[in-house]
DNA sequence: ATTAATTTTTAGACAAATCTAAAAATTAAT
DNA sequence: ATTAATTTTTAGATTTGTCTAAAAATTAAT
């Protein structure tokens, strides 16, 4: 398993969240940053591999094995992240990058001790559900901020984007993964909103409160 | 910087460390395991990016940057270790693999925050010395256990041979670092010793008498 | 239902790191 | 000082992952 067809699981496991029906090569081209003809190669090497069920022309899907294999690199991914936050003290829009390198290194052995060094956390530093050893992943309630009615509150529990500039928005405004927030008032023009947090009343734009995950 | 230039880079700088004239083509290719042929390919190009002085059929040494690369990657190498042994609990004969893919991870920042993490060690779990962010290491006395004389004693500091195997021996015969051994007997003819450690007495032959680091 | 636009695949090429086989240079041996 | 043995380099091929340009298939539009 090469760091380039690691690469293509997780991306096409990603696209698959979201998407329901089979991922097109366009799809994936864009989010690897690369030209529809060489997802076209990968596709067939992995669909040799049986990690991906190809039919030309017609998109691609994970197996039950490409599945696994894909959630165990998300896993190796967010473990990472966890330990960058945590222990090396890193802030959470500093860790995608480096946690993009570790995620390639191949030890089952080195991942499980990592994460009971950890202590075996469920979340990533954004929110993201971390699958166990065998792919099994804790479902969370939670719901878009943006979706809370007027005087509810919400304790903030993840990110939908988690660029670094959203980041540092949050960040900026002391908006962290635990923060209490209650709607005050939502604007319907321009579905901004009037939230408090930390006793003190803000201003957030809609595409804020559409990118931030709240439990109720 | 490829992965493949920074292990040539390493293997250099660690033949350069016992032969203090130029490294030979056929020296690297042996310690790479791979061809002769594919090794002046490489040292072309590492000339070529002015981390080597190469002359053909000359053999290559590091330059200054060359060399300041190589302690860096020898740096990264052994820090992850400590962390694999000391916070992952690990043993000593099953880091080297895990560490070889570890230092390839490109990030001063992890780095220096990891050497932080684990509150600046100077030296690996094998008792190699750790290079400091600017390349500098911290010079230790020692010597091999085969040098002592009889009666005299030793803190055992580091392994020479740092193989799974040697290393299993010695978990075996309950020698870590840190040990204290008292020369007994040595027999002139196969050179082979007594040691008295942990107060008992044990026989070690030449070869291992040969690869253990002692400080008297 | 054709035609047009878009998406996807194929064919052929390229760069990196490797290999084999042969040639060139160096070193060792008589 | 030649010859022989060894080491090193060159030349050309291979593999992986990528690319461009052209062809084929699908989807959208009239």
């Amino acid at each position: 398993m090469t760091q380039s067809e690691e690469n293509y699981l997780k991306i096409i496991y990603h696209l698959s969240l979201v998407s329901k029906t089979e991922i097109s090569t366009n799809a994936i081209a864009e989010k690897m940053e690369t030209k529809a003809s060489s997802v076209t190669d990968m596709l067939k090497k992995l669909a040799e591999k049986e990690l991906v069920s190809y039919q030309k022309y017609q998109g691609v899907s994970l197996t039950k094995n490409g599945l696994l294999t894909a959630k165990n690199i998300v896993r190796r991914h967010r473990l990472w992240e966890v330990f960058l936050v945590d222990k090396l003290k890193f802030a959470w829009d500093e860790v995608h990058e480096i946690a993009e390198e570790l995620e390639h290194i191949k030890s089952d052995n080195l991942i499980n001790k990592l994460d009971e060094f950890l202590e075996y956390p469920t979340e990533d530093p954004h929110g993201d559900p971390i699958p166990d050893k065998n792919g099994n992943i804790v479902k969370i309630e939670k719901q878009l901020l943006s979706d809370l009615k007027i005087l509810e509150t919400g304790i903030c529990i993840g990110v939908k984007d988690s660029s670094s500039s959203f980041l540092q928005y949050l960040d900026k405004q002391k908006i962290a993964l635990g923060s209490n927030i209650k709607v005050i008032e939502k604007e319907p023009f321009d579905n901004s909103m009037t939230i408090e947090i930390n006793e003190l009343k803000i201003l957030i734009s809609s595409k804020i409160a559409n990118n931030l995950f709240v439990r109720k």
